[in-house]
DNA sequence: CTGCATCCCTTTCGATACTG
DNA sequence: CAGTATCGAAAGGGATGCAG
C-alpha cells in the first residue's frame, strides 16, 4: 500500500439522498480543457510559480534567481526559465561583459500572470497551517 | 538534445550595462518557500486545479467528475480527489444507496482557495491564444 | 458505481562533469 | 557566471483485473 492514499474516514450523510436525481447543471467547460491545460501546467509547475514572483519586482540574473529559489536546480531553473520564455512571459537579455551577465524580467503578458499567481501565493501563504492541520489529522484518522 | 530547450535567440541589450552593481532589494522569500511550496505543488497538479473548478458550483459524484474532465484516467482522478480530500480541500460523502454513491464537494477552504483558481484559469484562457502565439514564435526561431 | 492493487512504461529531476 | 550533456534514480500515470 504504497501506491493509493488510504481512503478517508468517509463522512456519511444525515439521510441518504440529500439531493436527487441525476445532475443535469451544463458542463462548465469540456472542449476549453485541452488548451487551457498546457497553460495551467506551466503555472502548474512549482518552479514556474516561484520564478514568477521572483521577477515580480524588477529583473533579476541567473544566479541571483537560484539563490533566491531555495533548493532549486541549476537545471531546473534554467528548463523552467526557458519554458516561461518560450511561452512570452519572460525576456531574456544577455550582457556580453566579463564574466557574462544574463538577466530575466517579466514582458508585460508575464506582469499579467503575475497577478493571479501572487493571489495564489497569498492565498497559499495564508491558509498553509490550516491545510497542513487538515494533512496531519487526515493521516491519524487513517493510520492511528 | 532533447533534454533541453534550445536557447533562445536571445534579446541583446541597447547598452552593455543597464543598471548597476549588484542587486540590494530584499529578498522576498526565502523560508517561506518550503511550506509554501507544498500547497502551489498541490494546486500545480493540473488535475487538481481542474477538479476544484469541477466542484466550484456544487457537488459532483465520481463519475460525474471523470466524464467532465476529459482525459483523466479513475486511478488518477482517485489518487487527486484523495489529495485534496487530504488537505481539507474537499469532503467526501457516502451514500449507501445500490449502486453506491460518492459526492465530493468543495469545503469553505476549498472554497476560498477556488477563487484565485478561477482567476487564474480565467486568465489562461484569454491569453491562451497570445501564449500559443509566442511558442511558435519561440520554436520557429530556435528550429528554422 | 466506486475504488484498490499490480504491472510497466514514460517522464521528471538531481548530481555530476564539462564548455565559452 | 551561465549554461550544456549525460546518466541513474524516482515519481508520474495508463491499463487491467478484482472487490464491495
Amino acid at each position: 500500500m504504497d501506491t493509493y492514499l488510504k481512503p478517508a474516514h468517509t463522512d456519511l450523510p444525515a439521510s441518504p439522498r440529500p439531493y436527487p436525481g441525476p445532475d443535469q447543471r451544463p458542463d462548465p467547460n469540456h472542449a476549453d480543457c485541452r488548451g487551457v491545460a498546457s497553460v495551467l501546467s506551466r503555472v502548474g509547475d512549482k518552479w514556474s510559480v516561484f520564478v514568477i514572483m521572483m521577477l515580480s519586482d524588477g529583473p533579476r540574473r541567473f544566479n541571483e534567481l537560484k539563490r533566491m529559489i531555495n533548493g532549486i536546480s541549476q537545471r531546473m531553473l534554467t528548463l523552467t526559465l526557458r519554458g516561461l520564455e518560450r511561452d512570452g512571459l519572460v525576456t531574456r537579455t544577455i550582457f556580453p561583459t566579463i564574466p557574462p551577465r544574463v538577466d530575466y524580467e517579466l514582458t508585460d503578458l508575464g506582469r499579467g500572470l503575475s497577478r493571479p499567481v501572487e493571489a495564489l501565493g497569498k492565498w497559499a501563504k495564508e491558509h498553509l497551517d490550516q491545510i497542513e492541520a487538515a494533512r496531519t489529522r487526515f493521516d491519524q484518522r487513517n493510520e492511528g
